[in-house]
DNA sequence: CAAAATTAAATGTAATTACATTAAATACAA
DNA sequence: TTGTATTTAATGTAATTACATTTAATTTTG
């Protein structure tokens, strides 16, 4: 369904103008799919990428801020999705020895654990978009890269 | 900025795995830019975007359920919403002579003056994205259409 | 070195959002 | 018709988020 349907709306001013549009509304509708995805396991989408960013360091801590840069919604309140991550025990968090200001994010065990079925439910659910060729999602990756400029 | 940079991430499993993130990304980035563009009006997305129904509606009441169904972010609270567009005179709400459970809400002048000087804005900003073709703007929607089936 | 400025994270708070529940009106079915 | 189900919007609430402020540590400057 085009975006037009979808929102019932016919006469957008410009390509420009849809095509804004169209990025939010995508962007909201496939975040709003994989929140229903992790809500079973009692984890949000921030929590979820917070824990993937801790695995992407094969062990090593992070800083707070470092996990800041690599988030996809750079304005969630870090400290506190790290609470929550530190209560539910997945990742461990200690003061960063060269730099008492900072503090050090590790994912435990318990938390690679966590990931690793998760991985499961995110391969079968990538299934979801097997409408779309290789070629498409290539250039669909180079069209929103160009259009952040 | 590719969005391996853009996120110091590297490994992407698949191609789909790029682009559901790719899409939640840029779809926050265009959404924070929004943002930014309706803060001096004092005026979220969600409001906004319910004006811009209104409007659409040329003089037409509609129902809250209507306003929900034509919203970008479906999950919002469109009750308090409308709320806020009363409190701030730009929009009227009244009860639905047809059928009493459902609220009339109409877009006011005030409303409507307001959206031409942000028409004037967005205008403006969409220059922003000029690098962009045509052809890439249209295949970007068609691909982005694609991608939710 | 001491004072000032900056940085990192945590926290207080007000607003917003999500989710369930409620209230009122309408539609439906026996 | 009358009772039940459904629909529409509003509301209560707990959690989350945004934004500013605070605290503590480090860096810079005079």
């Amino acid at each position: 369904m085009g975006i037009e349907s979808e929102l019932q709306q016919s006469n957008f001013v410009s390509e420009e103008a849809k095509a804004i549009v169209n990025v939010i509304f995508t962007g909201n509708w496939m975040a709003y799919q994989q929140q229903e995805l992790l809500k079973p396991y009692d984890l949000s989408m921030q929590q979820y990428n917070v824990l993937r960013i801790l695995r992407g360091q094969n062990g090593k801590p992070m800083t707070v801020l470092a996990i800041i840069e690599r988030m996809m919604d750079r304005t969630s309140n870090a400290s506190r999705l790290v609470d929550k991550l530190v209560e539910k025990k997945w990742v461990l968090r200690r003061e960063c020895p060269n730099d008492r200001r900072a503090v050090d994010v590790l994912i435990l065990p318990e938390g690679l654990a966590l990931l690793e079925q998760l991985d499961e439910v995110q391969n079968q659910w990538v299934n979801r978009f097997s409408h779309m060729s290789q070629d498409d999602l290539v250039k669909l990756n180079e069209l929103l890269d160009h259009f952040r400029n």
